[in-house]
RNA sequence: UGACACCAUUUCAG
DNA sequence: CTGAAATGGTGTCA
């Protein structure tokens, strides 16, 4: 629950195209019209900006990769290596995947793994643990973009160093969880001159709906190895 | 002779059972559905204790309701009681209704009512009470299916039994919703040796979806009763 | 108390 | 595929 309002509708394909505030207003324009194109968003810059170059999901199977961005600021620089990242877990715990894709010069590459038992926070860590795993030796400034306020919050606002330092205990002294990877993910983050930034999920980035449906992907996965790191803190719990 | 004209008609076994005064109705009920049964009576007191009696509904070898069964797991067991039970509700909240099917020893009973207004959760949930209510004294094991997860956890999970010791809050101390139907059907789950089990809705159980076209054939029926349970929530948030 | 994320099931309208 | 509501849960942090 808890899900942000949509509070504007565009309308792509109907019978007056254009922006409304209110679902009962958009569904009159596309309810029985052949063909309906429309979306909700929360914000009304969004919508406008899919109503001008609306972005369709890309078709599995042929992968030739072509995004389009509906807002400039969305378009990866070139002046910098890009990295979107997004982690999953179904059930939570349960099954999850995570979803990278790193863009370097227009060079788009991606990677994506799974676990049969995780969770969602971990995924969103691995993310971006095996992102900056695949850099070697950037010469260019990084920028990280995930929509884990988890993950962003623990780099950007120092939560995660300061865990490190007293002996990964939190300020409330109770011991932090998923060492592992913070640990390795500040050690990775030491060797580039890198920027996390947080992204509103489903909300209409390519990069991160990309990553998205890699994480699904991944999760779905059967055979998937286990995820010794969660697993060892259920050992913990069990002694 | 003067026949005594048949007034009210019983449809024990039809697309929707229960007494109807007008032939034309009725009939549209019993046509073209495999094993219909029903007859014609000239006082609504004699359909119905005809219509309430289970003897008439089951004879051993008649041309009965009898489905067939895609899954031998699907096919109810001779050592127990099997209930199905489906609700919905067209607009959520909006008109709704429930469909129960009760098989004991090979004979299958049908039951189902709606509501003028009310939730898909509260039809779920007014399925298995329904079915609790009809069965007095059952001396073997009880297995009822659901295709909601809501009833089905609620029970399996002890949220509803929590829920209850806690004066019907919920683990964010927000009130949990339905209490009177929870009520109920914690009571009547008290008195049976009863296990509750979820199935995928719409996924050819032929009795989950003879479930389903009994509580969509309620919903869709005029005139239904208020659902005073669901007036009374209102009322409160109102206050 | 707040935030972000992950999800499950059902129902309904196209 | 698009949209809506009704219900519930966990992972994590300040």
């Amino acid at each position: 629950m808890a899900k942000a309002k949509k509070k504007y509708y565009a309308v792509a394909v109907g019978r007056q195209p254009g922006i409304y505030e209110d679902w009962l207003d958009a569904e009159s324009q596309v309810k029985a019209f052949p063909g309906a194109k429309f979306k909700g968003f929360s914000k009304r810059s969004e919508a406008g900006a899919w109503l001008a170059d609306p972005v369709y999901h890309a078709a599995p199977g042929n992968r030739q990769y072509k995004p389009r961005y509906p807002r400039q600021d969305m378009k990866p620089k070139d002046d910098e290596i890009t990295i979107y990242t997004d982690g999953g877990s179904i059930n939570n715990p349960g099954p999850g995947g995570y979803g990278v894709v790193i863009v370097d010069n227009g060079a788009y590459r991606e990677f994506s793994g799974g676990y049969r038992l995780t969770t969602n926070n971990r995924m969103e860590l691995m993310g971006c643990i095996v992102a900056l795993r695949k850099l070697s030796g950037a010469d260019k400034p990084v920028a990280l973009y995930s929509d884990s306020s988890y993950v962003v919050n623990g780099i950007n606002k120092g939560w995660a160093r300061k865990w490190r330092q007293n002996g990964w205990l939190k300020s409330d002294k109770r011991p932090a969880l998923n060492t592992d990877l913070w640990d390795e993910l500040l050690t990775l983050s030491d060797k580039f001159n890198i920027r996390f930034n947080w992204v509103k999920g489903h909300a209409g980035n390519p990069l991160n709906e990309r990553c998205d449906e890699l994480a699904v992907a991944a999760a779905r996965r059967h055979g998937q190895p286990e995820d010794v790191g969660y697993s060892g803190k259920l050992q913990r719990e069990d002694i």
